[in-house]
DNA sequence: GACATGACACACG
DNA sequence: ACGTGTGCCATGT
């Protein structure tokens, strides 16, 4: 379980966000967000667990974690307006191909 | 097995 | 846009 969404949240590319329900469907597990942010709460150095946030590109974590999570993903050119981002431009879409 | 909890998602007001 | 209630699923007690 946990690598199978470990594994999905390592191919989001740098400077794109995900949401949990998008990683969950993308996983498999259609109704597995909550199961996505129970791995992600490891916060598991080896994940990009900053690209991860709620529905609408909301960021849910709060206080040090938050800070943390807006300031890596600035970092990485993602713009957060206060507690949000543009999905429109950096929502990561996992493709078939 | 029941109950409570959690970085969720969705429908309502 | 925001708060609340409900549904979902895995974990810990």
């Amino acid at each position: 379980m946990f690598v199978e969404i470990r594994k999905f949240v390592k191919k989001i590319p740098k400077g794109k966000v995900a949401t949990y329900g998008q990683v969950a469907i993308a996983a498999g597990f259609p109704r597995g967000a909550r199961q996505v942010a129970w791995a992600l709460k490891t916060f598991d150095p080896t994940l990009p667990w900053q690209r991860v946030i709620g529905q609408g590109g909301k960021i849910l974590l709060r206080g040090a974690n938050g800070v943390e999570q807006v300031q890596r993903l600035e970092a990485e050119g993602v713009v957060v307006h206060g507690t949000r981002v543009d999905l429109k431009r950096f929502g990561h879409v996992y493709r078939l191909c």
